[in-house]
DNA sequence: TTTGTGGCCGTTAGCGGTAACATAGCAAAA
DNA sequence: TTTTGCTATGTTACCGCTAACGGCCACAAA
């Protein structure tokens, strides 16, 4: 442990320190650091000199407090491994880069009551704007987010009544898309492989209106598997070779997300099952993993960049058209049928 | 857009709203509120129903520039999408939940001068402590990092020498490590296959520490390809695939992620290639992702979520030895031959 | 009665900045 | 010369909260 290179070692330096070490005082320091009104050329540099020798650093949370603006964005998602989100991160990242804004983000593992304290916790730091996954919250979450006084944008879903803005797709229309495709291919004996899920509304809606769509043809779901935790891949594998025991008959597998499907279709390739003939197969989300697959994977692109874009330009106040809340945005998701599902 | 179901739709609210919601001083409320001091229980129940009905939610910012402590952590990662940070994020929040500590993460996308400014726009919120990757930084951010007055942990990499404190493993030997195993097995032309690394230093030396081996022996890399960009899964195909036509003759291929050796598996078992006897494969990180695959690649564990933790516990002064900083802590990342290298 | 003693609560003085306003200095306009 | 109008800088009053300390009261011990 070296000893820091610069004098006075422990105290942290102030704004004092720099005006008294460049000679003007406080105001003209926090005026040339924040490079707001009118200093002369030749103060500036005595006091950016002075700043640098020093090793100034200036205090946000002091800054924060006395301009009562905070450039922080709370962006709340449920998971960071889950694949999704971080795409949606770098599209919130890309807008919020030149607003001087930045994102704070917070995990709630898709705990409800989790949730509700990281909603807590982002709105003690006064951030200029929250955005959050999901419609679905506690009513205490509701409250605050009510309370809030910024503006909120609640992404991924619209299939739902929003607190104040919504950006994302309908996962119930995507459902159903699906569906369609499914149907209109031929397939009949048609099973669901999801993970099991109490809290993941958003999966909950596309199954629904999946079934929506068999049960207008008179079908329902030949079989259905759930898993949580684990190795997505390893069990896309395990519970496919599950349903094709249980149910020999099934002709297409619908998975809930496209890691699992992606595992799915490595077992079908593995044991020389014939996709798209003999069984068909479909997965959620567009992820980019599926380009290196052997075969691809029928899939719907969610928007995720979409979606990270557009929230971040609501929050940020960058909407063109002049809307300043409650903006409901609803983005369409692409089917990308992929080589998994048989051409009518 | 639903009007705030609370009174006083606009001023947010203070201590002295709830102050006077309570009848008691400020001072009272604010004890209660943290739960610090003593409080009688009926005014404690009073204060507490006040702010409930108010929907009060403390300023952070306030409280942290009157007490001069912040409970936040920055943790200073290259990428997100990485799947790597993922684990060590978790690592972290598991240790940091029980401490009132909160992560919060800057992503520096492998660019020095991101990173410089990461480091300084989380230093100026003043957190109790850094988190960050690598042991390479510009010079001004070590200065920075120096400057802190707070712990400062570099992780997963422990080759170099650490502003503060350090947890992580050692890549040169780890790139040894598997050249020995590889050689061991008999195979000797190898070629190696990563990512433009201008900026990852530690795949530079892991490939440092593999060349120095096959040094040792009198031998070289038959091949080397390098990517940047796009599906890592599909560049490994790619890349593999030219590396087999324009080098035939190999017969071992190191990869410097795992992901990238997944996409490589997968074209070789897609082009029939005897693995491991006509060729080899090793990647490094041991992802949870290649337990999907129809085959196990070797790889190194590089005890992710270990760095998380013990880097937590060193900001959060948990560490059970009462050091106080300075502390380097070396992982041993252990060898997971899976079935992709032939036994010798 | 006096003197602790401890529980409970209020007062005061900042924390390190910034908004808003005041002011000094000096050149151009009257 | 006086007035006006800038520009460059300083002063003051907070922002919302907490550390530190002080006061008051009830009750026990001396």
């Amino acid at each position: 442990m070296a000893k820091p290179p610069h004098p006075d070692p422990r105290r942290t330096l102030t704004l004092r320190d720099v005006s008294e070490a460049s000679g003007v005082s406080e105001m003209t320091v926090s005026r040339v650091l924040r490079n707001r009104g009118d200093v002369s050329e030749t103060t500036r540099e005595r006091v950016l000199e002075a700043a640098r020798r020093l090793g100034y650093v200036p205090n946000k949370i002091a800054g924060a407090l006395a301009s009562q603006r905070v450039n922080l964005v709370g962006v709340i998602i449920p998971s960071l491994s889950n694949m999704v989100f971080p795409e949606v991160m770098t599209g919130i990242s890309d807008v919020l880069e030149d607003t001087g804004l930045q994102p704070v983000v917070g995990v709630t593992n898709y705990l409800p009551e989790r949730e509700e304290t990281v909603i807590y916790e982002m709105l003690s730091w006064r951030p200029s704007g929250l955005i959050l996954a999901g419609l679905e919250h506690s009513e205490a979450s509701q409250a605050m987010l009510a309370q809030a006084g910024v503006p909120v944008v609640e992404i991924m879903d619209i299939d739902g009544t929003p607190v104040d803005s919504a950006v994302g797709i309908s996962h119930r229309r995507a459902g159903r898309k699906m569906a369609e495709a499914i149907m209109a291919a031929g397939y009949r004996r048609i099973a669901f492989l999801g993970t099991q899920m109490p809290n993941d509304h958003r999966a909950k809606k596309r199954l629904a209106g999946f079934e929506e769509v068999l049960a207008r043809e008179g079908l329902q779901l030949a079989d259905r598997e759930f898993y949580s935790g684990g190795s997505a891949l390893l069990k896309g594998r395990e519970m496919t070779a599950a349903v094709l025991k249980r149910t020999p008959d099934v002709d297409f597998l619908y998975y809930s997300n496209d890691m699992i499907g992606a595992g799915g279709l490595l077992y079908c390739l593995d044991q020389g099952i014939d996709v798209p003939g003999r069984v068909g197969l479909a997965g959620f989300n567009g992820v980019e993993l599926l380009d290196g697959l052997p075969r691809r994977l029928a899939t719907m692109d969610a928007c995720r960049l979409d979606i990270g874009r557009l929230s971040a330009e609501i929050v940020s106040g960058k909407r063109p058209n002049g809307i300043i809340g409650g903006e409901i945005i609803e983005l369409s998701p692409t089917l990308q049928p992929g080589d998994t599902i048989r051409s009518a």
